[in-house]
DNA sequence: CTGATTGCAAACATTTTGCATGCTG
DNA sequence: CAGCATGCAAAATGTTTGCAATCAG
C-alpha cells in the first residue's frame, strides 16, 4: 500500500493527518524490512521532521491497532513494523543482517495437521528463518 | 534429557555443580514449557535454594552457550528457556496461556522451497503458533 | 474551539555489568 | 588455593505513562 493510499484511508476514517504521521507512514511504505523505532527516530531527525520516542510509540501502537501496521520481533529485544500488506515472513542474513521478505507461505497445512493431531486451534502464527542470504555466500 | 544426565555431562566437561546451578536444571527438567528468569526466581525461592536474578541470568546464558537449554520468545517482553531435546515449535493457547509442544515439524520442505527459489540458505527457523487449545474451544 | 497529538520527564520491565566475596574441585 | 560462581547495586535497553502544551479539522 503507498503512502497516499493510507494517508486517504486515515482522512476518511476521520484520523488527523500531522507532518509526523505523515514521516512515519511516508518511511515504513518507503523502507522494504521491518524498521524499529530507534531507526524511526534517527530517519525522521534527518528528514527534518525531528520526534520524541513516546510519540513514535505510541503512533506505532496506533497504526497496528487500526491495522495499517504489524510488528515482528527477531532474535534482539526491539520490535519491528512494516506496513500491513500481504502475509509473509522474513529471511534473516546472520551475516550482513538484511531482512528479505520469503515469497510464499506454506504454512497452512501445518496449521490443519496441528488441528487434526493435537486439537489445537491455530489462528496466527510467526515464522521467520535465519540463515545465509545469496549474497553473503559467495 | 534428566537431570542427573545433564550433571553428569556438566561434570565431565569440567563445569562445577552448585546448589543453584542444580536447582535451576532440576525445575527445567521438570518443567514441559518453557520458562522466564522470574518464574525461576519464584521457583528456587519456594524450594529454597533462592538465587540472585543476576546469577539466573548468567547461568541461562551459560546453559545456553552450552546447547543445554534453548531461548524462546513469545508475544511478552521476556525470554523463556526450556531444557535442549527434540527440535520443535509451541502452541500458545491465547485464553489459557498454556503452551504445549507442536507434535511435528514440517518446516524443511519449505526451507528447501526457499533455498531453490531465493538463494536464501536457512540455517534455523522459529516457528511459533498462537491459537486455542482443545482445552478452551468448549 | 475541541479533542487528538505531541514533548518531556519519570516510571517501568527486562537484561547486563563491575566489583568484591564465597565456594567447588 | 585458583578460578569459577554468586550477590549486590548500578547501569543499560526498550517501552509505557501522566500531564501540560499544541495543533488539525
Amino acid at each position: 500500500m503507498e503512502t497516499a493510499e493510507i494517508i486517504k484511508k486515515l482522512r476518511d476514517n476521520g484520523f488527523k493527518i500531522t507532518k509526523i504521521r505523515k514521516s512515519i507512514i511516508n518511511h515504513l511504505t518507503n523502507c522494504k524490512s521491518p524498521v524499529s523505532v530507534k531507526e524511526l527516530l534517527n530517519e525522521l531527525k534527518i528528514l527534518g521532521t525531528k520526534a520524541n520516542k513516546s510519540t513514535i510509540y505510541r503512533e506505532m501502537k496506533f497504526l497496528k491497532d487500526n491495522s495499517y501496521i504489524v510488528e515482528t520481533q527477531f532474535e534482539d529485544r526491539k520490535k519491528r513494523f512494516e506496513i500491513s500488506s500481504d502475509h509473509h515472513h522474513h529471511l534473516v542474513c546472520e551475516i550482513c543482517g538484511r531482512i528479505q521478505k520469503a515469497k510464499d507461505c506454506l504454512v497452512s497445512k501445518i496449521e490443519k495437521r496441528i488441528k487434526a493431531n493435537q486439537g489445537f486451534l491455530v489462528k496466527k502464527h510467526r515464522l521467520e528463518f535465519f540463515g545465509v542470504c545469496s549474497i553473503c555466500q559467495h
